[in-house]
DNA sequence: TTTGGTAGGTTTTTT
DNA sequence: ACCTACCAAA
């Protein structure tokens, strides 16, 4: 072989999209089709092929784990093919010394100028550099040294607003469901204004009112959250045309994976860079320019964070050429699936038949029938749990071939790793809980967090206030009161207070002290910035503050573990610093505000890996557990009512069986621990939609259908058009409540989910065996005295 | 100001 | 069953 070609080793549609250069292609992948190597494939062709700069594509992806991956995989690929050229021979042949270099001179060439990345951690890139020419149609600003709010920063910002800033009552305003709704503003490009037009009840006013005052303490604070990374690009594009017209001409090339899961703000974000903001198709210029998509609307499972599979499905008509599919020149299905046995692939495609809207689409096994699914009922969480674990100690010991990390339990709900845990823990089977607490959510972290960020940001009132009195240093509650009045007062941010040495000295001597101590340390590693490395600062700042001091004196068990979590950030940071080449303060904590559980997961760990379904999306494994099948559960009871949204959890379901390559297990249990309480449970719908012949179970019997009301009738594609039932719309429900119902009779509530106006109940009725789940704005219900 | 106790909420999924 | 946030007591 005298030359390997970027083609070879491709299926024709594979390779069709591989060759794609200018133009939109949309390419509907299904699960294990060899999407990222259609992905990888194609960058490396533009660049080789078509002589494109790499600094001119832009690649998003749906985890800074992808993004990782996708690079290193464009990297191999480059070095064999110069491999080849340069010595004629494989990689893999090349002396260590000489691969290694190869590879670094890869690296700068392509990868390090390629922007591959998810939306957030691009855009907060390009907000780095811009985010200075915007105003807000309010006149807010920012500077480019902004911090990023996580999801508790947020939380406690908005509960502060509508409790103590606009005093609503907060059962009617729950903070998380205001959150929520703002949140799904920013998702549509929803300006306050927008919110309040669209949703003109007194709800939609209150609610963009909060939205309103939220945006200017953000502001206030020089701070951002998750949703402004992408809705702020936005307006700035619209308002500013030559900001726009410098990143269209640099991103002529744009691909995006995981387009199944992209929200209305990300999809006007792609339009505007592609386009240039043109609206008239006719007038749109491909010439050295293309958008280039991967998606599968069976696996769109983020439909709660914004997400809109239809975007996927109007690709063509956005930016294609308007022919029907079958020739048109703007799609590309990959059907083959190179992953999983055929009997997994029957399963899989058997199971999201039952859902109506989606493109139809079939993955065509390429590999032998393989073992047949087993599925395993257990008496109760703990039983399962046994279950699971006995089955990967039987198949480990069973073939040295076989690892740990060829396992992966699969759940709904975060909340059921514990018992899993429990059993690998005392076995001592190594294993990781991916999601979950975050490490970053962990007190300690974000302690140290806040004062990294105070030195970046001093704007940062939230992250000041955090760490004013942390560890005690004798600043009252009283002192911190006065001062965040002050700054109310003068309407500046409280740093302005703080470093105003008159204005600190008018507070006793005694409070003022530790507060000219305090804001000294921080002026000090500020100055530090623009010369110091990340490591150095962080290691000054827990010096000098004396963090670490504090919590070794402790001498407890868990302050121990806090320390250490500490070191942990600490090695976080130099291997940050190594790996990026860019060892500045700011760019380290943008990393760690977009940093997620998942990017830890790493291959060859030789560990069984616990996550929910949604984190598993994307990764494969040899042998794949489904456990928790069950009615209410998952399907979740909040989608039972709801046929779009059973839907969704049929496609995360999809999702899951899709991730095994060789072997698949359900479990359910007959009986769970739900808040204490044993409740018993029903096998999961789910299971029901698979066919028998493939199945094969622990007990005689077939899986019964579940009975639970509205779900074993064939879901209509029409959305939830039953209107609220008048009579029991306003009632407040709680545990104890006695009410009846026309079919079930009378029974009292056991459980009441949820707050505000998405409250489920959980319905005890004494002559039916079973305890019903229900919404009481949809179930035809009577409250009783 | 800090500690300890308890009431009340929590379980959907995440960049 | 567990965790958090708030409140009373030292």
């Amino acid at each position: 072989m005298t030359q390997v070609s970027l083609l070879d080793a491709l299926n024709p549609s594979q390779r069709q999209a591989v060759q794609h250069f200018c133009g939109p292609l949309l390419v509907v992948a299904g699960a294990g089709s060899g999407k990222t190597r259609a992905l990888t494939h194609r960058i490396a062709h533009l660049v080789r092929q078509h002589q494109v700069d790499p600094a001119e594509i832009l690649a998003v992806t749906f985890t800074n784990k992808a993004a990782r991956e996708m690079k290193e995989r464009i990297e191999q690929l480059f070095a064999e093919q110069e491999a080849h050229e340069q010595f004629g021979i494989p990689l893999a042949q090349l002396e260590p010394a000489q691969a290694t270099r190869l590879k670094s001179r890869v690296y700068q060439r392509i990868i390090k100028p390629l922007w591959v990345g998810t939306f957030h951690s691009l855009f907060s890139q390009i907000l780095r550099l811009d985010i200075e020419k915007y105003q807000d149609p309010k006149g807010r600003k920012w500077t480019r040294n902004f911090s990023i709010f996580d999801e508790s920063d947020v939380q406690s910002l908005i509960k502060e607003i509508v409790t103590k800033q606009l005093n609503l009552d907060d059962r009617k305003f729950d903070p998380k469901s205001v959150r929520y709704a703002i949140s799904n503003a920013k998702n549509q490009g929803w300006t306050p204004a927008d919110l309040e037009h669209h949703q003109p009840n007194f709800r939609g006013r209150t609610i963009a009112q909060v939205y309103e005052v939220y945006q200017d303490q953000l502001a206030a604070n020089n701070g951002l959250d998750f949703d402004d990374l992408i809705w702020i690009p936005v307006q700035l594009f619209r308002q500013n045309e030559q900001v726009l017209a410098y990143w269209h001409q640099r991103f002529r090339h744009i691909l995006v994976d995981e387009y199944q899961d992209t929200n209305r703000t990300q999809y006007e974000l792609i339009r505007l860079l592609t386009t240039n903001g043109e609206m008239q198709k006719s007038k749109l210029n491909w010439q050295n320019r293309s958008i280039f998509v991967v998606g599968d609307a069976d696996q769109s499972i983020y439909k709660f964070r914004g997400a809109d599979f239809t975007i996927l499905m109007e690709f063509q008509e956005a930016f294609g050429d308007g022919l029907p599919d079958d020739d048109t020149r703007t799609m590309v299905k990959l059907e083959e699936n190179y992953r999983s046995t055929a009997t997994i692939l029957q399963a899989a495609n058997a199971l999201i038949d039952n859902n109506t809207e989606r493109i139809e689409k079939v993955l065509k096994p390429t590999r032998s029938q393989g073992d047949p699914i087993f599925c395993y009922q257990a008496d109760d969480e703990m039983a399962e749990a046994e279950f699971v674990v006995n089955a990967i100690k039987r198949l480990e010991n069973k073939d040295p071939d076989v690892s740990w990390g060829d396992f992966a339990i699969l759940y709904r709900t975060n909340a059921q790793s514990r018992p899993f845990e429990e059993v690998l823990m005392r076995w001592g089977i190594p294993y990781i809980v991916v999601g979950g607490q975050r490490f970053y959510d962990r007190k300690e972290i974000k302690d140290v967090v806040a004062y990294l960020r105070a030195v970046v940001n001093p704007a940062d009132s939230l992250s000041l206030l955090r760490i004013i009195n942390v560890p005690r240093r004798g600043i009252g509650k009283s002192t911190i009161d006065k001062l965040t009045q002050a700054a109310a007062t003068l309407n500046v941010p409280l740093w302005e207070i703080l470093s105003d040495e008159t204005s600190i000295h008018t507070l006793a001597g005694r409070s003022a002290k530790p507060v000219i101590q305090f804001v000294q340390l921080l002026e000090h590693w500020h100055q530090q910035l623009a010369q110091a490395k990340a490591t150095e600062i962080l290691e000054g700042l827990l010096r000098d503050s004396g963090y670490l001091e504090d919590l070794k004196a402790q001498a407890t068990e868990e302050a121990e573990e806090r320390a250490r979590n500490v070191m942990e950030l600490y090695n976080a940071a130099r291997q940050f610093e190594e790996e990026q080449g860019d060892p500045s303060l700011e760019a380290f904590l943008s990393n760690v505000s977009l940093a997620s559980d998942l990017d830890n997961l790493q291959e060859g760990s030789e560990k069984v890996s616990l996550m929910t379904l949604h984190s598993s999306k994307g990764l494969e494994f040899p042998v794949v557990f489904l456990v928790g099948m069950e009615q209410g559960l998952f399907p979740n009871f909040r989608a039972l009512e709801d046929p779009a949204a059973l839907e969704e959890e049929r496609r995360l379901c999809y999702v899951g069986i899709t991730r095994a390559r060789e072997q698949l297990f359900f479990s359910y249990a007959s009986e769970r621990r739900l808040y204490g309480n044993r409740e018993a449970a029903i096998p999961s719908l789910f299971l029901s939609e698979l066919p028998k012949e493939l199945i094969e179970l622990d007990k005689p019997g077939a899986i019964p259908r579940p009975l639970s009301r509205g779900t074993t009738l064939p879901i209509s594609a029409t959305p939830k058009a039953r209107p609220a039932a008048r009579h029991s719309r306003s009632e407040q429900w709680s545990i104890g409540d006695r009410l009846e119902h026309p079919q079930f009779g009378r029974g009292h509530i056991t459980h009441v989910f949820g707050s505000g106006e998405r409250v489920t109940i959980a319905v005890k009725f004494p002559g039916i065996g079973q305890q019903k789940i229900l919404d009481p704005r949809i179930a035809p219900i009577q409250k009783l005295n």
